[in-house]
Formats: C-alpha cells, structure tokens, sequence
RNA sequence: GCAGAGAUGGCGGAGUGGUCGAACGCGCACGACUCGAAAUCGUGUUACGUGGGAACACGUACGGAGGUUCGAAUCCUCUUCUCUGCGCCA
C-alpha cells in the first residue's frame, strides 16, 4: 500500500510504475483514487462542520435543562436531530468511499526500486551471480522420490492415505536430515546475530486479511472449523503480525528475527501439486528471517539477508544462484525481491528455494507498523523484510540430487554432521 | 470450560450521561536558579484526519464491533484479551 499523498502529488509516477509492472488495468484505478479522495474530503469537511454543529447545540441543551428551560431545550434537539439526518447520509456515503478506497489502494502496486529490471514475468527475470560450481553427475541422477525411497526415507503412499495428496513422512536418517538441515539453519542465523522465535502456527482472520489479500488467502490458507483461525503458509504471517498497530520504540531497531515454523498451504490451482513428490506440498517447514528497521537501513538489509541464504547453502555444498526478480514478477508490495535458486544436476538447470524481498513501507502502511523518530518527535512507517533461510522438504531435494553418490548414498557435510551423530554419509537400504 | 473482576495517554491511575482529550502522580522536553549538577520552581508533552504558509481551528478515537440518546469513557448487546477462583490437560 503506498502513501495516497503520492498519489495526489505524483499521480504519472504512480502510473509509470503501473505501466512497468505490466498491469495497465490498473491505471483507472489512479484516477479513481484521486476522485474518491476528493469527495471523501468534502465529505469529511461538511462532516466535521456538521458535528461541530451538533457538539455545540448539544451542550447547549445540557445548560438550557440545568436553568430548567425544557421547552427550548427540546426545539434545540429538533434541530439537532436534522442535522443528525444529514450527518448520517454523509456518513454512509464515506463509509462506501472508505471501502471502495481501501481497496483500490490495496490493489496499487508499491512502487518498484529504479534499477529493477523490466519485464513481464519470470521468464525475464536476471540472473545476479552464481555460488559454487554447477556441476553435472557423471552418472544418471534419479528423480528425488526414487532416491528417497533408496535411502528408506519416505512413505508416500501411507501419507496419501491418511491425509491426502501434498503430504510425506520422512523416514529415519532423512527425517533426521531434515531437522539437521533447519536445527544447522536455525544456528547459523543465531550466529548472524538474529533472535529466533518460535511464533504461533495459527493466526486470526484479521491478522490474515492484514498480511495477504482475499484472492491470495483464498488460495492459500487452511481454516479451522468453527474457529476464527487459520494454519499459518509462513510464519511471516505471525511475525509481521507480531508488529501490526503498533508504535515501536526506535532503540529497538532494526528488530532481526529468525524464525521457525511449519507451513500450511492449500496451493490452489497450483502446477505441481499433482506431481509425485515434495517439490509442491501442503505441508512444509521453513526457517524465516525477518527484519523491521528504519527507511534508511532497509537496503542495507535486504543486501545481508540474501547473501545469509547464498552462505548457508554454500557451507552445504550445494551450488546455488541468485535472480533479480523483474518488474512483472514483483507482488504488489515488494521494492525489490531476489530469489536464491539452487542446482538440480538431475533437470540441469536451477529451482526456487528462497526469495528475499524488502517490501520498504508498503506493508508497514498496510499493517500500522510504525516507530517514533526521535529527531522529528513523529511517527513513521518501519521498512519491512523478509528472506527464506531455508524450507525443507523441498531443499532436500537439491541436498539430495547434489550429494548423491554414485553407489547411491548420499554424502553428509561436515557442518551438518554434528546433527547427525557424527554420520557422513546416508546409506541405501535396498 | 465455568464464575467473578477488569481493559483509560510513554507508564501508574481518577473519572459511572453534558464544559472530559481526560484530575493527580511518574516519565520526558524546554526554561529559571547554579561555576556545573542534584534538589526546587515554571512551561510544555496522545494519535490520526481535514483546512491553513504558520500560529491555530474543527473533527474522530478511552481494548474491538454494533446499539440507545439531543449528547456516551460513563448505559445496553456481542466480541477479544488480562487477573482471581474452580475444573480440565500435554
């Protein structure tokens, strides 16, 4: 959500950005806005003079009562209440231009960094840099369920039945694997000087409509039945909710959190999901990090939090990239976002395991995340962001693929062998 | 889960239908006093919106939503949270 005071100053700098998001259906929407902000204010200024009106007749009834002047106190209040009249017209009226406003602003993209390149979907993303050498497999890497099953590390069929497609159970040396993988992650940020938190796993509804849209909920988030709650799809969702109308006292900052959660999501209309395997699942975890900080430090961070993940997958042995996202793969609220990819030496090509995105005070807007400037004495909007540390299952599946060994098992990394009881290798059970 | 009590500014805490954005205290800022400081005294100190160059004016907000009333922090309904007691439970 950007500042409607942008709009009513520079509404071309709205539209440009519109325009190099690819959402030209949007610009309406500009002109929209600064007509409903104008009726709005009319409204609220017949409103105000209004309510000034009925504040005063009011008291006036009251001294009018105490000198016992009852017949003139009740043609005040005939008064009063036809000015009440209007005032309820003029009410319902903005209460419609509220709505209609709100979400029109909520639909206007956030307006994008200068140096984020142009284009109209992922495809035309960027690639920044690459960590460690791709390296293809001297030997035929299998697909990542037929090496889980090698190794004894999975019961799809089990799961299938209990809870439905989207759903595993890790088994033995890789269910251990999987912990390591977020118990190494989760100390590695530590390390970094971030706090963990361990966040609810379910939120209420208006923490959900403040953190995601309708249409992105819909397709997303898991209720419980006859409850106002909902399963989280990232403890974003609870971390930033943490934050939502507040005022946070600026010594505090920046806050830099690292998270745990495990992740719900529907994946609505989502491609994979189908898909024999745990690249697209229901049901995942996920080590966050987060962080709240003044305007001026948000660049700062999101540089540091990538380059978190990049080194975190490096210590693993595990050949990652990063892609600048373009103008039109940026969602609504991000300035900048940059996806971490790692090597699949079985597709030959890279897949999303991370994305790190400074959303600056689009979401802090939305939410009312502020703090107090102690030079000003005023209040204003934090920066927000926020990078995947790590989200296993599905990064197991480059861990697998890149440490498969040809006998078939799979080598353990040194910096995760303290997890796992000092093994180095996991070794095929069939 | 049941019963009772409560939720007011940065904090503590008055206020039970009219001049209450809110007594009083603490904190904070500025000033006076002082060589300097402490103490003391004085002044100021909620947020958001609208109008205005500004001083300022007006409006809205006393956990949240709705209602009664000419007028609500105050009365009613629902709801969330906190505390106390009982119950239940990893």
């Amino acid at each position: 959500m950007i500042d409607i005071n942008l709009i009513r100053e520079n509404p071309d700098l709205v539209r440009e950005n519109i325009k190099k998001k690819f959402q030209d259906k949007k610009l309406p929407l500009v002109d929209e806005v600064i007509a409903l902000d104008s009726e709005k204010r009319a409204l609220q200024r017949e409103g105000d003079e209004r309510r000034a009106k009925r504040n005063s007749l009011s008291k006036s009834i009251g001294a009018l009562m105490k000198e016992g002047k009852k017949a003139e106190a009740e043609e005040v209040k005939l008064e009063v209440k036809e000015n009440n009249d209007r005032i309820a017209v003029i009410e319902a009226r903005a209460a419609e231009i509220d709505v209609q406003l709100k979400k029109d602003m909520m639909s206007i993209p956030n307006i994008i960094a200068a140096d984020v390149p142009v284009g109209k979907d992922d495809s035309e993303n960027v690639q920044w840099n690459t960590y460690l050498e791709a390296a293809e497999k001297p030997f035929e890497v299998p697909y990542h369920v037929d090496i889980l099953e090698r190794l004894g590390g999975i019961d799809l069929d089990s799961a299938r039945r209990t809870s439905g497609n989207g759903f595993y159970y890790l088994t033995g040396d890789v269910a251990r694997l999987h912990s390591a993988v977020l118990t190494y992650a989760r100390d590695f940020m530590i390390d970094k000087g971030f706090t963990y938190v361990i966040p609810p796993f379910m939120i209420r509804s208006d923490v959900v409509s403040g953190v995601m849209s309708f249409e992105e909920m819909d397709g997303m988030m898991y209720k419980i039945e006859g409850e106002d709650l909902y399963l989280i799809g990232t403890s974003e969702h609870s971390m930033i909710g943490r934050f939502m109308n507040t005022v946070i006292d600026e010594s505090r900052l920046p806050i830099t959190l690292t998270s745990y959660s495990p992740c719900f999501r529907k994946e609505k209309g989502a491609h994979g999901i189908e898909e024999r395997g745990i690249y697209r699942i229901h049901q995942f975890e996920k080590q966050e990090m987060i962080v709240v900080c003044r305007p001026e430090e948000s660049d700062y961070w999101y540089e540091k939090m990538w380059s978190y993940t990049v080194e975190l997958f490096v210590s693993m042995g595990i050949p990652v990239r990063t892609l600048v996202c373009c103008s039109g793969d940026l969602a609504d609220l991000k300035y900048r976002s940059l996806d971490v990819e790692a090597w699949s030496p079985r597709q030959k090509k890279y897949f999303e395991v991370g994305s790190c995105s400074n959303l600056t005070d689009a979401q802090a807007r939305r939410l009312g995340i502020r703090f107090k400037n102690s030079k000003t004495g005023k209040n204003e909007f934090a920066h927000t962001l926020n990078n995947t540390v790590v989200a296993p299952p599905r990064m197991l599946i480059a861990f697998l693929e890149n440490h498969l060994q040809e006998d078939g098992s799979v080598f353990i990394p040194e910096v995760l062998r303290k997890y796992m009881g000092g093994k180095e290798k996991i070794i095929p059970v069939k």
